[in-house]
This record gives C-alpha cells, structure tokens and sequence, in this order.
DNA sequence: TCGCCAAGACTTTTT
DNA sequence: GTCTTGGCGA
C-alpha cells in the first residue's frame, strides 16, 4: 500500500505522526527529522482524520519555521489551511489580545515596543523615579522585569524583600503605566496577557480551549513558563497537544526558556506518550558519539542514542593555534585548500563561535585571501538607525500620542530643537492634561493664535514648524498610500541627505531605507496600521537572506559565519568551531551556576551536531583582549571527547600577524615586535581560589589574576565588603591567606 | 543647540 | 578593536 504521508519515515517518526489523541511528548535529538514530523502530523490530522485546519493551533519560536511549516504542509495537504492558527507564540499571542481587549488596560490596535523602544521606557522610568541609572542599569533592570514577566509576575506579585527589588518592582510598576499611555505592549506582555486572560477569565479560556481541538508546539525546550501556562489553558478543553523538543538544545535559559518544561509536562499530563527520535540523518557517527559524549554529562535530561547510517566518517580535527590570528589563519587555509581542491563550494563551510566580537579576526583573514562570506545575524536590520527612525515618524502619523516615538524623532534631522525645549514642551502638555504630540499638533495648526505659542517661548516657531509637518502627514494618511506617505515623510524632512553624506556607509543606510519602503509595499493594502502593528513581530532572519537559501547574486556561495545561537537548526558539510578555550566556550559569565554551565555544553552540543562530514575545534594559546595578551586554558569540553575520536593537529609555530600588518589596519604601537614572538606567561603571585586581604576592602577571593603587556599583575578579587575588584598587584599589596 | 572627543563597556538575542 | 554615552566648548 503506497502512503505518501507516512511510507518515508522511520518507525518512530511514523509513531510520532500518527499518534492518537492525548498528550504527546516528541523528544527529537538534532537532525533526526523534527520538522518533517511537525508538519507530517498536521497534514495527517487533516489528511486522514477530517480535522478542519480551523480547529488547529500551531506554534513556534520564529517566523522563518512557522513560514516553513505552512508551505511544506500545504503541499501536502489538498486543501487551503483557511482558518488555522500558524504562527510565532507571540504572533498567536498578538492575534488573541487583539480580540480580547475588552480584558485588558490597551486598545486593539496597540503596537509593540522593541527593544530599543522599551530600554528607552526603562530609562524614563528611571529618571522619573530618581533611579541613578548607574548602579541600576536600564538593560539589567529591564532583563529583571522581562524575567518577572517571562514568570507571570505583575509589579505587584514581585517579591520586594530587597533594595534592588524594590527599585526593579517601582520601575515595572511605572514603565507599565508608559507602555500603557502608549498604547503599547512589550514581547513579554505578549505572553503574559495572554496567559493571564486565560488564567483569570473562564470564559476566554473556554472559548478558546474549545475551538482548539489541537495543540501543536514547535522547539518546546524553549518555553517559558508564560508559555507553558497558555499552552495548558489553550488545551484544557479537548486535552490534545503535541508538543516536539530537546532538552539538550535548549539554549535560551536567559530568555527566561526552561528546558525542565519538558519533564514538567510528563509530570502534568502522567499520560502522555513520550516517543524518542534517535535515529540521525545529518552527522557521522563519528560527530554524533564525540557530540554524546559532550552532553552526557549534563543531568536532568532524557538520555539519548543518536545513531545513523551514514557511517563513521573522518575523525574530528583538533587544532590547537598560537594565538587567535593563527586560528583563523587555519580556518581560512582549510578553506581555501578545499576550494582549490574542487572538494566544496564556499557555501558547504560554516564558522561558528561564542560571541560576536570574535568574528572581527575571521572576517579580516576572509576578506583577506578573498573568499566570499555572510555574516549573519550581528548587525539587525530592525535596529538600524536610520529603519527605526523612519518607523517612528510612521508610528507618530499612526498615534500623535505615542511620546516615545516623537521624542525619538523631534530633532531628526537636527531643527534646533534640544533638551531644553523638550521639557518646556513635556511640562505645557502636561500642565494642559494632553500629550505632547497634541500641544504639537495644535501648534503647528494655529501658528501663533495656539495657546500654547507664548508658554513653549522662543522656541515655538520651531516646533510649530514640525507641528504643520506632522499636521499634513496626518490629513494625507488616509488619502495616499503607505508608500507615498513614506516618500513623503522623506522628502519633507530632508531625510535622504541626512542619512546619504555619499560615503559607503551613506549609501547602505539609503539602501536600508529603500529595503523597509519594499517591506511597506505589501502593506499597501493592508494599510499602516496593519503594517505598525506587524513590524515587531518581524525577525530580521526574514529580511537577512538566510545561510542555506539560494542566493542568485552569490552564485559560488559564501562561507557562513554566526554565533553558536544563530546556528541552532542549521547544517552544514564542514564545521569550525572557533575559540574552545575556558572563559570564552564556557563563557567565563557562566563559571560559578551549573545551570548556566550546563547551557554552555548545550551551546557547544548544537554547535557540534550541525557538522554532516567533518568537524574542526579549534583554540588559540593567546588571544589579544583589550590591550593585553590572554593566556586561556582549554575548554574543559574538549577533554570530554575521547581522543580515539580526535585527530590533533597540534600546534602552528608562526602567527599570521606579521604578513598581515603591512595591508591591514593593525595598529602598529600595540604591537611591538617584542611581542610576536612567543612568550611562555611569567607565573602570577596570586592564583584563582586563594583567600586574600587588602588594608582597603578586608578579605577576599581570588578569582583570576593575569600579567598584561607590561609585565604587570592585574589580579581580580571578590571583597566580602565591596564586591569584585580589579587590582594591580604591585599596588594593592594583598597578603595571602 | 550641535558636534567633537574621551571614557567605559563589551555574552548569547527566536519575538 | 568598536560602539555608545556624557561632558564640554563653539
């Protein structure tokens, strides 16, 4: 019997995809088919069990999944998907508070902040409160927020037992009252509301828990509890949920993910069929047992046996470099001698690494034997300045009242208008009970005859002027199309000679502002307010031609470079992994909580399993950090290979620099020629885990300690008293304990 | 008010 | 190194 659905898969995915009702729990280790399974089991449901695609609820984490799963399912699938519910959680979670606004403290038609947007709430609440924003940063406060929120905490659920929470609580408390005068909502809110709502309110959560028959979940790993509750509420009527993850690729914890909602779902639905997805169709055995071993030793997951029948394969290659230019001097000679060798096109390579900052060194070495690469995902079109800034002139067409928005572009381009008159303008509208942008618009309307002309002062001509601009965007938006308006905006503002002084940096800016009027265009229909509303919820992935895509201007294709996260779901033919030294793969933020200890294993474990054929780990003896060579260890993740497993291929003895400096922009005083050859580390006096004492700050422990550049002994210490210190050693005169 | 310079930070970033 | 931020002088 042929069955076009089901013939091609393997016993568990076939398990898996025609699984019964109830509670269904797919653990599915890398490359073992997790999206095939995902979409073959909605086509199955209404394929073969007569399920209406609008009884279906499906999420994931990014649009480019949810966009995936659509078109795979519809090619399987003879019928439209009209009514289902397919989207990123916070896309599903937009649609629902829109029309349940009745229950909630905005309006339907409210936007979303992103993150600049929110920092700058943060920030005014700060100021607002009297908060020195140095001892609480706006980010780190926002990163407590965002966590009480990924934690279904209201300003008045958060625990104020301390100073810092008290500040974080006062700050929550007022930043949600902007968002509110804003008409506005954060990522977080998204999914707080929404579970609420349905928490809170019987009624919504019936109504929806009874349309949606089935509950699909996509990356489920990555949850949160905001997420976990909504998925349990949108299932409580019919009780059917499939939900598909892999504790060992979880790698958001910081987002607020909690990978122990896969152990916690078994414990809630005691029924539920776990089924395990172990066979692998991407890697080598060989990449698969060393990527076991790697992650084994993290607890509290279900162990898996990836297995495949591609055979061993060629051994994992370990080079250990000189420093960080000879590494990836050897990832570009690697490189380069398959090319030459007619073995791989540049699009079969990939580099991955920790942090962003460690693509400087591969994009120089890249650009400069000339091979094409793609960088992904470090600058993001959406934070661009010259895309926000014209976002938000839209946005204050759209909402006169939306203040973070015009304040963010009253002076762009420069009209003279500073902080000073800023105030003035903030304290007459509030003086009048009106916003900002209403005093605004009525000057720029009345000119003079306003009453408010003489209280702003002299500057009122100038705000009046912008006032008549923002007067006739208005009176025209309704009239023209979005695209037009947009032109518009930039042609009375002068914007385009703002951004575009001709340079190449001009240039791309431009570039970038013709890219979002594209985006705008398929709003041209829908209208602005559609396309406001829909801008957040759109990654930059969608915009940023992704790795395994075609791109027809790249013909040859390029070598990929990203962060171990953005690789996450990708593969590639050859994998480098750069930078496997302690402190930086595991991130040295990570060295004192398992948990987070545990993350990094993880990050490297996706990282590792992204390779089909051949794998390189690569570190670097030294590597300059701010002015000073760094002497790391290896990573402790290396020594959990087994060495049958590792084929080493030592040691480069010559660094790079040299031949880079003449054509590159080394700056030549850091370096002195002393300094290239290489030097064993003189030995520190102090070492990590000694007990100290300081006259100044008492007893302490060491945590690192380094010689720099000029043979000085920088030492870093926790003090009981004050928290960490970076000391010099000939300064500080510690006594050990 | 604007633009320049110096100081300080700097993990990851699906939405 | 490179980005943002804040202070200061024109």
């Amino acid at each position: 019997m042929q069955d076009s659905l089901l013939d091609d898969l393997n016993p568990q995915q076939r398990l898996a995809v025609t699984a019964g009702d109830g509670q269904t729990l797919v653990l599915a280790g890398p490359g073992s088919g997790k999206t095939r399974v995902l979409t073959r089991r909605l086509a199955y449901l209404i394929e073969r069990k007569g399920v209406p695609a609008y009884d279906i609820i499906a999420v994931t984490f990014t649009n480019k999944a949810a966009r995936e799963m659509e078109s795979r399912v519809v090619t399987l699938v003879n019928q439209n998907l009209e009514g289902i519910w397919l989207g990123t959680f916070h896309a599903m979670c937009a649609r629902l508070l829109r029309r349940e606004s009745a229950y909630l403290p905005f309006k339907s038609n409210f936007v979303i902040f992103d993150e600049s947007d929110q920092l700058s709430l943060i920030k005014r609440s700060l100021r607002e409160l009297n908060i020195d924003d140095k001892t609480h940063r706006p980010a780190g406060v926002h990163a407590a927020i965002s966590a009480a929120k990924n934690d279904l905490q209201l300003p008045k659920d958060v625990p104020r037992g301390t100073y810092r929470d008290e500040v974080v609580a006062r700050v929550y408390e007022k930043y949600q009252s902007y968002l509110s005068i804003n008409n506005a909502v954060d990522f977080d809110d998204l999914l707080l509301y929404t579970a609420r709502i349905l928490e809170e309110h019987p009624e919504v959560r019936e109504k929806y828990a009874r349309r949606f028959g089935h509950v699909l979940v996509d990356e489920f790993q990555d949850t949160n509890l905001a997420q976990y509750v909504m998925l349990k509420h949108l299932s409580s009527y019919h009780h059917n949920i499939f939900v598909v993850g892999d504790e060992d690729q979880s790698i958001y914890r910081w987002r607020g993910a909690d990978y122990r909602n896969v152990l916690r779902f078994e414990k809630d639905f005691p029924k539920c069929e776990t089924i395990l997805l172990e066979q692998n169709y991407r890697s080598t055995q060989t990449v698969l047992d060393a990527a076991r071993q790697v992650i084994d030793r993290n607890r509290n997951r279900t162990p898996k046996h990836l297995f495949t029948e591609r055979g061993t394969g060629n051994k994992i290659v370990q080079y250990v470099a000189v420093d960080d230019i000879a590494e990836s001097a050897f990832v570009v000679d690697t490189i380069s001698q398959y090319l030459k060798s007619g073995k791989a096109s540049a699009n079969d390579f990939a580099v991955m690494y920790r942090t962003n900052a460690q693509s400087r060194l591969i994009e120089e070495a890249l650009m400069h034997s000339g091979l094409p690469y793609r960088l992904v995902g470090a600058q993001r079109f959406y934070g661009r300045r010259e895309v926000k800034d014209m976002i938000c002139f839209l946005r204050l067409v759209a909402n006169p009242t939306d203040e973070v928005s015009l304040l963010r572009v009253i002076n762009i381009p420069p009209r003279g208008i500073g902080d000073k008159t800023i105030l003035t303008l903030q304290t007459t509208a509030m003086q009048a009970g009106l916003s900002v942008g209403e005093v605004l618009l009525d000057l720029g309307q009345k000119g003079d005859a306003s009453a408010f002309w003489s209280a702003v002062g002299r500057p009122a001509a100038l705000l009046a002027d912008f006032g008549t601009l923002l007067a006739e965007w208005q009176s025209v938006k309704d009239k023209i199309s979005l695209t037009s308006l947009f032109d518009r905006i930039v042609e009375d503002t002068g914007y385009e000679s703002y951004i575009n002084d001709q340079t190449e940096e001009g240039n791309d800016r431009w570039d970038n502002l013709v890219e979002l009027r594209r985006l705008a265009f398929d709003f041209e229909e829908k209208g602005m307010d559609e396309f406001l509303q829909n801008l957040a919820l759109v990654s930059d992935q969608d915009t940023i031609p992704q790795a395994e895509s075609e791109e027809p201007d790249r013909p040859k294709g390029a070598v990929t470079l990203l962060t171990l996260h953005a690789a996450k779901g990708l593969e590639y033919n050859q994998v480098f992994i750069m930078g496997l030294d302690e402190g930086l793969l595991p991130h040295s933020r990570s060295r004192d909580d398992p948990e987070e200890m545990a993350e990094e294993r993880r990050l490297f474990y996706v990282g590792m399993t992204r390779a089909r054929n051949q794998l390189y780990l690569l570190r670097a003896e030294r590597r300059r950090m701010f002015n000073a060579w760094d002497y790391g260890e290896p990573s402790r993740f290396l020594a959990d290979i087994n060495s049958d497993l590792v084929l080493n291929q030592g040691r480069h003895g010559v660094s790079r620099r040299e031949t880079y400096e003449s054509d590159f922009r080394w700056s030549t005083t850091s370096i002195t020629p002393k300094r290239m050859v290489v030097e064993t580390p003189k030995e520190t006096k102090y070492k990590a885990g000694m007990r100290v004492r300081s006259a100044n700050w008492g007893d302490g422990l060491v945590l690192e300690s380094k010689i720099d550049s000029d043979s000085e002994e920088t030492v870093d210490v926790h003090f009981e008293s004050v928290g960490f210190k970076r000391v010099l050693a000939s300064l500080a005169n510690l006594e050990i304990l």
